[in-house]
RNA sequence: GUCCCUGUAGCUCAGUUGGAUAGAGCGGCUGCCUUCUAAGCAGCGGGUCGUCGGUUCGAAUCCGACCAGGGAUACCA
């Protein structure tokens, strides 16, 4: 890529200006290649200079000027000029930048994949709601963030697996099934309350009532234990399956279903916990049995098992990540969580430290909360059903793609506003639609190509010479740029701000430049362009787990 | 009290990890459709980057203090 090129050109004018005795010998600091905001500081710069010559004590115009002396030609760099206080300005040669239409038309659909993970294997693990209710849009924000960084590590060259982890043992489950069942005696006719810390929602009496629908009142006779098991059962099964099948409308797909229970049956509790106590990292105070984090640096200790016997959801934590790291060996976990679960980051950090692992290998990504709106107005119940907004109702209202994208929009550590209005208008002021014109309108053209049956394979892609042409080159060519960078930074919220920047570049190239007309040499050339430019728009949008519309 | 996130244009938010004259969308105003989709394009207006200090060639970005909003501080998950 030309960025490491650059670094290359830049560390070898180092190292021979230091042979040559024009700069002292010491230490290279890092060098880092950017891109100027403003264009008239050509396509890339370093600030080389301005760091050596802090190090060497020696004008940084003197030694940019001194080391573009050095930089040998190169086939891509038109220019490299020295710019004061002590940049280097790099512009690339035009028709290098019209010959990479070709690069990309080359590479195809893999155009912006790397080896940056070199087939490391990691997990995301994502959403992994309880499933005691309906998702809301809050886990909406984890699932399109979860899927889409596992798509961008999927180019990244990772062996990714998605991962949802079902709690279907602990306490909050012991409370739903309660809930259900008085759920189920009151729809009978029969008296009975919601336990005072249970789940309240409308829809466990619509759960009730399809159970009815379904079994009948059979579960009324059996013991209140049993049919609290048996009810209990078939309810959980009936939220995870609705839980599936809204994450599946949101085009977000798992490899695995993990249950909680597996750790008991198989055995993973057990051997973390003795694995623990043999490393000290567990004692007994208060009757409970506690994971002393304050001797790893945390403020203070956590408990593990309950005085009663029963462990705690942190417990089960530890074990599933024993599972995650030593049993099943992930190079790296990512998990994804919701900011109310900040607390427990640091524990579990200390914890798959404690279990020997570096906890750099466990990387959490923390979304913060949703609000939604309606225009200025706030909303938290919908009308309809009386409960919290689910995120089903927010996919039916304004469809897949706008919740995506808007998700999307957002970097995960901003808290943010879902505007309910905004994302529903088709209309020019929804850049949901901005985006997707913009790859309909290449459509429209590809398609009148292809009526004129104009074979552009032979186009000569060095006939575009002028900005608008050049311009959406460049964008193109910053998109394995930005596939790096969302590796790197786990963001991917650049995607949809390049997605609207691509679009807007293509749709000023549009405006300017004729791409089927009269001039056959200019409209082959054309085509290749627009060509790649659908691509790379396709793939952005397809990464974002987005449809490419041929129309609208 | 302690910990985490946030504070940037009227609104919603970016800002490539310390760079050059701080950007986008929406909203407001003005123009542009007999030519591949006007769900588009071009232009105008809009800023004490929460406040005060510090670090340095250079700070929206790093450090400290303070102010404001959200979240977490359970033998719930």
């Amino acid at each position: 890529m030309l960025r490491k090129r650059l670094i290359n050109l830049l560390t070898e004018a180092v190292n021979k200006a230091q042979k040559d005795g024009k700069l002292p010998s010491i230490g290279l600091p890092e060098i880092t290649i950017e891109r100027p905001q403003n264009t008239e500081h050509g396509d890339y710069a370093s600030n080389l200079p301005l760091k050596l010559a802090r190090l060497t004590r020696v004008n940084p115009m003197v030694i940019a000027k001194e080391l573009l002396t050095l930089l040998p030609y190169t086939e891509e760099i038109e220019s490299a000029i020295a710019a004061p206080p002590g940049f280097i300005n790099f512009t690339l040669k035009n028709n290098w930048l019209s010959r990479q239409a070709d690069q990309i038309l080359q590479a195809g659909k893999s155009y912006g994949d790397n080896d940056m993970g070199h087939g490391k294997r990691v997990q995301v693990e994502f959403v992994s709601i309880n499933p005691t209710g309906p998702l809301h849009v809050g886990h909406g924000r984890g699932a399109i963030l979860g899927s889409t960084l596992a798509n961008i590590l999927v180019a990244s060259g990772y062996e990714i697996e998605k991962e949802y982890y079902f709690n279907d043992a602990g306490s909050q489950m012991d409370v739903f099934k309660r809930s259900l069942y008085a759920r189920y005696l009151q729809r009978l006719g029969i008296q009975a309350e919601v336990p005072e810390n249970g789940y309240h929602g409308n829809y466990m009496i619509d759960l009730a009532k399809e159970i009815i629908d379904e079994y009948g009142d059979k579960f009324q006779k059996l013991s209140e234990s049993e049919a609290i098991a048996q009810l209990g059962e078939i309810g959980i099964n009936k939220v995870k399956d609705q839980i599936k099948k809204d994450l599946k409308l949101l085009r977000v797909e798992f490899d695995i279903w993990f249950r909680e229970q597996s750790l008991y049956k198989n055995g993973q509790y057990e051997k973390v916990m003795k694995l623990l106590r043999g490393k000290n990292h567990l004692s007994e105070k208060e009757g409970a049995t506690w994971f002393v984090s304050t001797s790893l640096g945390e403020d203070k200790d956590n408990v593990v098992v309950r005085s009663n016997g029963a462990p705690t959801y942190f417990a089960t934590d530890i074990a599933y990540h024993y599972n995650k790291f030593i049993e099943r060996h992930f190079d790296s976990v990512i998990n994804i969580w919701g900011a109310d679960h900040q607390g427990h980051v640091a524990r579990m950090k200390a914890v798959v430290g404690a279990l020997g692992i570096d906890p750099e290998q466990l990387q959490i990504i923390i979304h913060q909360m949703v609000t939604l709106r309606r225009g200025g107005e706030l909303v938290r119940v919908s009308k309809r059903t009386g409960d919290l907004i689910t995120l089903r109702e927010v996919m039916d209202e304004v469809g897949v793609d706008a919740c995506r994208f808007f998700f999307l929009a957002r970097s995960a550590n901003s808290q943010m506003d879902f505007d309910l209005e905004l994302a529903k208008r088709q209309s020019q002021e929804n850049p949901v639609y901005y985006v997707q014109y913009a790859h309909a309108r290449i459509a429209s053209i590809m398609r009148l190509a292809e009526e004129r049956r104009i074979n552009y394979t032979d186009g000569d892609v060095s006939l575009m010479t002028t900005t608008p042409e050049l311009t959406l080159i460049r964008k193109l060519l910053y998109f394995p740029e930005l596939i790096e960078m969302v590796t790197i930074t786990l963001e991917p919220h650049h995607l949809a701000y390049y997605a609207q920047e691509l679009a807007t570049t293509f749709h000023a190239f549009y405006k300017d430049c004729r791409v089927v007309s009269d001039d056959e040499a200019i409209t082959k050339a054309r085509l290749k362009l627009v060509n790649v430019t659908q691509m790379v728009l396709a793939k952005t949008l397809n990464l974002m787990g987005m449809t490419a519309p041929d129309r609208m």
